[in-house]
DNA sequence: CCTGCTATTGCGAGTCATTTTCAACACCAG
DNA sequence: CTGGTGTTGAAAATGACTCGCAATAGCAGG
């Protein structure tokens, strides 16, 4: 089942409806991460009418019915990003030198839930982790 | 040298100057992290008189000095929280059910650093950890 | 102890991302 | 096709945080 029937059927089973707004934010957020304002900005570009309440809308409808997940990418935390599910295991690195921002691939989230299940009892649900730094590049500038 | 030493002093060596206003800042975020509308509510209703403008004015002179860092509690990050350096490994459960926080040690930032050093050669320099999910009472309410 | 230079303050206004309000609209079950 | 109600767009609201600017107050030198 693709995440465009994933989000079909979510959506009916709460009682929601299926818009043309609602269809075509699906298809653009299926493939890759997006924040609200970008999302937007990309759909209105190829000529989509949507408006930008609706594009915060309908991600947060999508993040409550456990397809999306949002994320900041950034320590500074400036700007909400929403994932969708099958990319979870993605966390980012930013660079403080350049600003560029680095995907890793780390079960650090589910080591952390390992240990605070055992220790302390919590169940966790989801996490964030942000981590910034300099990269190869920002750190031969600086020797 | 205690945190208020440190902070006097970090602020005059860069030309800054000892106003009351940062004094009776500094003096209540030496012991525990604070976000400024909280430090700012704790001072008013202790008497003094501080705006909250110079509350983040100063929480920000402060980081920038070194002797605090940004944090959001939770994973909505609906708040800066700035804490003391002497309190960094210190991260953050939320629970959803309740809404209570709960902090815990955990040095999955080193080890985390560790493993972005060795794999890709990122040097990381500050990392923040969200995680959220139930504690142990509102696991039971659930069951 | 004065004095003046200028860093700092307080206040109100300004940002910016995100949310809400509300009337008009459009899914979709019947 | 049609009505009930979930959704939308546009604009206003919100909330955390920042900024502009005139008034104030540290503090170095006299």
């Amino acid at each position: 089942m693709t995440f465009i029937e994933q989000a079909s059927d979510a959506i009916r089973d709460s009682g929601g409806r299926m818009t043309r707004q609602r269809r075509i934010i699906i298809e653009q957020i299926a493939g890759a991460q997006w924040d609200a304002e970008s999302l937007y900005a990309e759909l209105t570009a190829a000529g989509e009418e949507v408006s930008l309440a609706t594009v915060y809308r309908t991600l947060s409808v999508l993040e409550g019915a456990g397809l999306l997940q949002q994320r900041y990418l950034s320590p500074d935390h400036e700007r909400r990003v929403y994932v969708p599910l099958t990319t979870l295991q993605t966390h980012h690195f930013t660079c403080k030198g350049c600003g560029k921002v680095i995907p890793f691939e780390t079960d650090i989230v589910g080591r952390l839930s390992s240990e605070l299940a055992a220790g302390m009892g919590l169940q966790v649900t989801s996490g964030c982790i942000c981590v910034e730094g300099y990269c190869v590049d920002c750190q031969e500038e600086t020797t």
